[in-house]
Parts: structure tokens; sequence; C-alpha cells
DNA sequence: ATGGTGGCTGGGCCA
């Protein structure tokens, strides 16, 4: 470990061929311990292993071409990676899921399916994907154990959480069901740890591309880190750096990010 | 404005 603290991020890249500039000189910037990657959109083949490896992190890809794709990257130890969901519960033909333990603690990189629609197809499949990760969660650790999730949801979980709940009615990322099945995986014995830190609502982690949506203020808080209370009662502070949503050639969502003290 | 931008790609799909 490093200091008395470790640091643990997550950050949906849309691409890390595209943003691999950007991450490392986020990395380099903010020297995190674990760093929960989401949106590689590439092959195994490809991952910039070495260029990770020269920065002194080990890392493991889940990757499937030109969609999806979810990595961990750790500078404490990776050991136990795990593949997609655990075969006891049923594998995903995408590459959405990523487990792993970095000194002591057990990480999840989570890419949630989006859902597109309501009534479309890939909306039952994001609710079905939500009850198998807490399956595999439930199937790799204890709430007691140090456990964290990190990654991008798609679903914001209270109005608090977007820009102007009357814009999403109908709408994916805000319905019921999705909402019920984010708080049945808290239930589990997870805590949003940014939330219970920030009260104050309209704090987000996205952003859309179009209509200049982050100079307006017009986002949602969709990326999270979950953590068992064991590791949440030692957490010092929660960030979501929406400065690396500035500049060019930025990715869509913000990294956040968790401060651990050493037991 | 059933739009817009960005990243796959190499024409649309996806977010």
């Amino acid at each position: 470990m490093y200091g008395d603290c470790v640091l643990i991020a997550s950050w949906n890249v849309n691409s890390l061929k595209a943003r691999l500039e950007r991450v490392t000189g986020w990395i380099k910037e903010n020297q995190p311990d674990v760093l929960c990657i989401q949106e590689t959109k590439m092959k195994d083949a490809v991952f910039p292993t070495s260029t990770f490896s020269d920065m002194g992190y080990e890392s493991a890809h889940f990757g499937q071409g030109q969609w999806n794709g979810v990595a961990i990257i750790s500078r404490v130890g990776l050991d136990s990676v795990i593949v997609n969901f655990v075969p006891s519960v049923e594998l995903d033909p995408e590459a959405r899921i990523i487990s792993a333990t970095c000194g002591g603690v057990k990480v999840v990189s989570v890419y949630v399916p989006n859902g597109r629609a309501l009534d479309n197809d890939h909306y039952q499949y994001k609710l079905g994907w939500m009850k198998k990760l807490k399956q595999h969660t439930a199937t790799i650790a204890n709430p007691t154990d140090d456990l964290v999730i990190g990654g991008d949801f798609n679903i914001a979980p209270t109005d608090d959480d977007v820009w102007d709940a009357t814009k999403f009615e109908g709408a994916t990322h805000v319905s019921a069901p999705e909402r019920k099945a984010f708080s049945d995986l808290c239930d589990w014995g997870l805590t949003d740890v940014f939330r219970d830190l920030h009260p104050e609502p309209r704090v987000f982690s996205w952003w859309d591309y179009r209509n200049g949506s982050f100079h307006k203020g017009e986002g949602m808080r969709i990326d999270f880190l979950l953590a068992t209370k064991s590791l949440a009662k030692r957490i010092t502070s929660a960030e979501i750096d929406r400065n690396a949503r500035k500049g060019e050639k930025p990715s869509d969502h913000a990294p956040v990010i968790i401060r651990v003290s050493e037991k």
C-alpha cells in the first residue's frame, strides 16, 4: 500500500484506444491504486498491458471488440481474476463484468447494459443483468468482506441524480424497476459512498456529448463506487472529477474516486 | 427540430 490511504477509482472511458493519452495522464496526476475501467471497446489482444505495467500497474481485461469491454488495473496486487459472471450465475454473451482481489479488497468493474427504451428487449436484458450482478456478488463475497463495485450502472438512483426529472419521464435510467434493481443490489450490503458524503442534488458523472450538455449542467449521476460496510466506514473522501470531462477529446463520463484509510 | 455528437467503422449502430 502507498501512504496510509488507498485510492480506488472508476471511469467509463468510452474507448480506451481513443482515450489512452487522457487516461494515462489522469493516472499520473491522480495516482489511483486501483482503477476500474469501462467501455474499452477493444479486444484483449490490443489492450495496452505494457503501457500500464510501465506505470507500475498490473491489469486484467475482459474485452470483446468494438463494444463494451471492462478492466481493472492495480498497483496493490491483482489476483483471483474472474472474467464474466461466475459460471453458476450464467455467462453473459457480452463483456461487461470483471472481478479481482486487489490489496485485500475484492474489486468488481461493471458496465451495466443501457436499456435503450422501456419497450426494448435490451431493457429486460438490463433488469436481468442487475439481478445477476447481485447473485454474482453474493457468490464471490460476504457482506462482511471488503468489496467495492465500480462502474457505469446506467441508472440514476433518485431524481436528485438527474438534471431535470421531467425530461426523463418514460425514459430508461430513471424507471422504477431499474431503481428497484439498484436498491436490491445495495440491500445485499452495499452503499453508494459518494452520496453518503455528498447529499447535495444535481452532481453528475455523465453528460451527453450533444447540445452542449456539459456546459449547461445537464447530466446524470450514473457511475458509482458501491462499497460494503467494512470498507465504507474507512472511506475518508469521495469525489467526481468533472475536470476530466473538460478539454480535448474527453470521455462523456467523469471518473469517480474514493479514498480509503488503512485498517 | 423525432434533432444533436462521438466512437466504433467504412453504412449504420450504439450510447
